[in-house]
DNA sequence: CAGTGGCTCGAAAACGTTTTCGTGTTGAAA
DNA sequence: TTTCAACACGAAAACGTTTTCGAGCCACTG
């Protein structure tokens, strides 16, 4: 068991100082060129990496970005930090990943954590509760420190910062475009409450899509679900001697109960009903029947909010304060859910 | 823009020393009850937090644990992410994640970029490549270096360190026994290259339940897929016109792949087939017929990994070196893939 | 020969902590 | 009055870096 090598080790053994040292491995001019040769072939040698923690804590950056999602058992937030972990790497970032489950204090728990010298800036979908709540102060207090925060998917207006977000409404729009055209005439919307950003943007998207094919909008056929847990029963529930031909649901979860409660009350997808789901996770692609969706492009999104969040860490000081909201545009991708 | 509050401040402020405020916040008898209350109550107010670099520079540890997967967009890897981060948290580390994205250079960089101070120990599942090329200097260096290592899933004999698998040979013959309790006499096997330790295990129970029931191999049904790519036409090839009444696939995909292929090919599932996968993740739960699998309990695992890598990093220097290999056991979940 | 400049290198501060040790002030005991 | 312990606090080192500044030395110029 041998301990890291140190620059005073190195120091030590080659009879030089501690500078000598740390600036011939810097290949700073300063050293005479046979000195630096011998110092970096015994560095080499011995296989010397500067230690992070010092450089950190000389620099006052660690050089790594911290990313909080509310839960990590979920295909679209992975492929969101698989984005991030690429770009942060090119830059020579790493990432530091926690995760909410959802809940309020352990955001604001982990948030803190961070910002002690972990992580030089942020990259974060909020918690549920954090949106139902309200209560933003972490957020605010961060962004006061100097720390710069990017928020993604799950974002709010009351907050100035650099945000992602895809075009929720337009894409709901899209899909539900998609199912007038096919000829739906009774178009279903399985949503979430409405303090989930999302969920109100997608209904919106529905709403607005009704709208301009000047169909009416029955409130019987819209269903907002709170509890994920009991979802299934739910839409099951809801879906029973329901008379529909179309199904926009605001994510996969749901597009596929509603696929498993129409087969079981005897509907066939897409024959009788067709069926759109949002986010385009492993399920879209393995059910059968197949599922058409609006995706989301979670790397896209990832890549986006860790190029923006460095190039903020990486700004002068003297530069402009300026808040970007990109939008990643979704995708409507057919597949066998839908007629054709 | 207000910095970060230093025991350098609060000193000036309050007109004492350094000593004497980091003595006061850590309530030492020390110093006396009057100065103490003053300081504790600045800190209070000002919401004052040691830097955590500072701190691990100091300490020489960083109370945080280094999580290295293939891929993080994967269900399984998530629910150990999961555990770990949990017991991990409970303990009060920290977890860093980084991907190896199944490269083996990825791999040792990362190992590097954590092993310099940001980490003190590793959790580990290794990328395909690293087992391809039995490569594993990175972790005979990172562990001789006094770095703890608990290896998870993808492990190997040839690296003494703790390890958490499943009973993936017990796990496959409870599953080859169940389709011959089921009635099953031609019985197919879809598996990985043997280079992947979990394929070749799995492999082995499956050949071990043939035996113990007495029946032939027939390599005919055996079919081993090295690019996770194509392997659904592979799976398709395979399956065309096969007879089988029996399919025990060694991951959710290959399972849900075989499914499609037969009901492509006109059979019926599980009426005419039994398919039985391993792992269990999202789709198999919501694929229509919803997948009987072998369970692998990834939370489990990584609650584990993460109790097993604590405790070695909290142990007294002078306690034995001793590893153990905690075998996490599997479960056979029955669901509709499989006749009754 | 004195002054100047260039070339090498080392000392020390700094980042923010914790901790050991020392020091000055009290009050009381001898 | 002297001595000594108890008490309250501060100085400084240490963790491993980087960087500024100064110092020593040599050769060259005038």
């Amino acid at each position: 068991m041998k301990p890291k090598l140190t620059l005073k080790q190195i120091a030590k053994e080659l009879d030089v100082s501690i500078s000598t040292v740390s600036k011939s491995l810097r290949d700073s001019p300063e050293i005479g060129e046979d000195t630096k040769q011998k110092i970096k072939a015994f560095a080499k040698l011995y296989n010397y990496k500067p230690n992070n923690i010092a450089l950190s804590l000389k620099n006052r950056k660690t050089k790594t970005i911290g990313i909080i999602i509310p839960e990590i058992v979920h295909h679209f937030f992975t492929t969101v930090i698989s984005g991030v972990e690429k770009v942060a790497n090119e830059m020579g970032y790493n990432v530091l990943i926690c995760l909410s489950d959802n809940s309020f204090d352990k955001e604001v728990l982990n948030m803190e954590m961070l910002a002690n010298g972990s992580a030089d800036g942020f990259i974060l979908s909020l918690a549920k509760e954090t949106m139902q709540k309200a209560d933003y102060h972490h957020l605010v207090e961060t962004i006061s420190q100097g720390m710069p925060v990017v928020l993604f998917d799950r974002v709010i207006d009351e907050i100035q910062c650099d945000k992602v977000i895809i075009d929720d409404k337009i894409g709901a729009t899209k899909a539900v475009q998609h199912l007038v055209n096919l000829g739906c005439r009774k178009i279903g919307l399985i949503s979430t409450v409405d303090y989930v950003s999302v969920g109100k943007l997608r209904t919106e998207g529905y709403h607005e899509a009704l709208s301009e094919n000047n169909f009416q909008v029955d409130e019987d056929l819209i269903l907002k679900i709170d509890e994920m847990e009991n979802s299934e029963e739910e839409i099951d529930r809801f879906l029973k001697d329901k008379e529909v031909d179309g199904i926009f649901a605001v994510n996969e979860h749901f597009a596929i109960s509603a696929i498993k409660a129409l087969v079981e009350n005897g509907k066939k997808v897409p024959e009788d009903v067709s069926v759109i789901g949002f986010t385009d996770g492993e399920l879209s692609k393995k059910f059968i029947p197949s599922l058409t969706t609006v995706s989301q492009h979670g790397t896209r999104m990832g890549e986006e909010a860790a190029r923006a969040l460095i190039e903020k860490l990486e700004r002068k000081q003297n530069e402009e304060e300026s808040y970007r909201t990109i939008i990643v545009e979704t995708e409507l991708v057919k597949r066998k859910s839908t007629k054709f």
